[in-house]
DNA sequence: TATGAATGAGATTTCATTCAT
DNA sequence: TATGAATGAAATCTCATTCAT
């Protein structure tokens, strides 16, 4: 009556993330979503062709307004490592505010041939970007180097959900930890910390 | 007697290991997995009193395998390179191996307490396995790294679920991959690379 | 359109109540009662939550207007002897119009509590408008005369039900008999007949 | 294998007596019952060719007890008034000795002709009993007023149901409340009282 | 007789989707 | 567009009964 048509549609996106999001795919009823959108079930439909479109336009919205805001992030940095951590930072960042509804992932319609091309595709692109920054830096394999790099910070999204008592002081701490594990690999670690033993060692005579 | 009881709860596992990850929790019916398993109905619920419960059960015997066969793999071997490499051999060829199943873990019920209580356990416990290699060997902030580690390990998965094409060299290359990457870190090869450049921008004009 | 709502819950009552009178409730698939009243399976269920839900709406639909056309009819007298009789009548007489349906009562899910409990209160009920009548005939024990009272009914309400050749002369003459009965005791009639015989045998031989 | 035949007859009837007085036919499984009797499932099968015909055999029991009792209490006295007190303590005493089974009564297969027919003839013997011992004390429709009594006493049968609380105390008062009701009516009550209420007036002036 | 694993018909209930208004 | 009452397919789960041992 009051809205524009544009003004339900977004109303029902909004509704169907919440939902979708909080309780999955198959737990949440149409006229659930309908109903906190504060419309009508039939109306739904006049958007949507069904649940799974519904669903498929939820994830899109999602998913591109995620790779959207990491490009325009990475443009303010020019170092490898700066981007790394944008990159980092972006990714637990993103599933940290939306902590109560990353769910959605997991709880996607199984069989639904559309979305499973499109989130095999939302994660190419996502790949695809990161690649670029490690192509721009020389760094070798960067295809797979990508691919690792993401499931590093998809881990950290997995604990983020997981556990309700994630705080933002440990999401950033581990955002800077992922991405200089990333660079300088755990041996780095070792080595230093096997260094500074040596030293010690030579110092005196300790265990 | 008692065999036979024995095999036809084994039947059910079987059936719907193999049908909830080829098509998901939601859209594996029970009269489907006593099809499969050649029984009725009825009997699928003497030995489970629910799906959800029968979901529980295929998980658990898929998880603990996955463990134990990574206790006894991890046995062989001393070195943290090696244990490493056994780490990522075992998590790719386990999913490359079940790749046409391994899809349950997204297909899982999406609200059942247990499960999920089971698979944050789970990997906590792969988790810990990993993290006492890295203490052995002193690597730093060994949890994170342990995670991490696994995270790269999981995007692999991923690809082999996606990809139906995923080979087996492929598999190969990329275990190698993920474990020197952890190790070393990307920089590494960026060095490599650059010194190598250095050295042969030394030599005569390069690109 | 708000009358096609009344509609067709009333359409659901009225199948229900014949269903669950004529086969009772454990026999009466709610399939049945949909298809009798023309509606789909589903719908039914629009309407009420459960198949117990439709029981306890349709036994308080049934016991509110036995209620009701008692108090009513209960106005039109002022003896306690024709109160007496208005309610033996409105007991029998209800039953006997209802009476291939009556059997609702003995066909009620055994375990719901909250049909228990309404047909607790409604006998409640039922007897406390009995005891009213009689309190303002200054009747001894109101409250067990009156329960007495709505027993002796009770039983011909059985007759009724478990024999279809009841005819209504015989409903008739049981309901005057009852009230009659209640009245007076089975002593006086003795005491009549023995006063009577006596007098027969005074005034000379006979039968 | 210690017992015999006749045992284990008698263990399926008592457990199913008090499964089916408990819960109710519908909510009682054979399972249950065979369980309760301490044998497997497949031996009710040995001794009742269905459920409904294990549900006759023990309201067959009951009742036949019933009767029998009744018959023997009944040789114990002559006058009418003791005979009317022991139906109605027995009446009274059985159920409520039985209370917490006694439900069986409204908790019976609904449609079961065999059943349905043994009751009717149940209750056609019971009234029987009761009408021959109007007939001797040349009680007039001896018939009709068996019936009431018995409809009387059934009524307080419900109250003992329904009223987990109902004491022995109060059971003796119904019943002698309801033999001395149905002898004298309600009138004679009245009557006592409007007389007494007249011989007070006549002596001063009261209330 | 006794067992209890196996059966499978069948019932309730849910909910995506439709469509008359 | 918007509605929401109506639909009915479909799925889980129960449990009386059977039967091989």
């Amino acid at each position: 009556m009051s809205g524009t048509t544009g003004d339900k549609l977004e109303l029902i996106l909004d509704a169907a993330y919440e939902l979708f999001g909080l309780d999955g795919f198959y737990e949440t009823k149409i006229s659930d979503i309908a109903h906190r959108a504060g419309i009508a079930k039939g109306t739904v439909y006049l958007y949507f062709k069904s649940k799974e479109e519904l669903c498929l336009a939820v994830t899109r919205r999602d998913c591109e307004q995620f790779l959207e805001k990491l490009e325009e992030a990475l443009q303010h940095c020019q170092q490898l490592a700066d981007k790394l951590h944008v990159i980092a930072a972006h990714h637990t960042t993103y599933h940290f505010e939306r902590r109560k509804y990353t769910k959605l992932v997991f709880r996607a319609p199984n069989n639904d041939p559309e979305l499973m091309e499109y989130m095999r595709n939302f994660i190419f692109r996502y790949m695809d970007i990161v690649q670029q920054v490690l192509i721009e830096a020389n760094v070798q394999q960067p295809r797979w180097c990508a691919e690792s790099y993401i499931g590093m910070l998809d881990r950290v999204k997995m604990d983020i959900m997981f556990n309700p008592e994630f705080t933002e002081q440990e999401l950033h701490e581990r955002t800077s930890f992922v991405a200089s594990l990333f660079l300088e690999g755990c041996t780095q670690q070792i080595n230093r910390e096997d260094q500074l033993a040596g030293q010690r060692s030579q110092e005196g005579e300790s265990e």
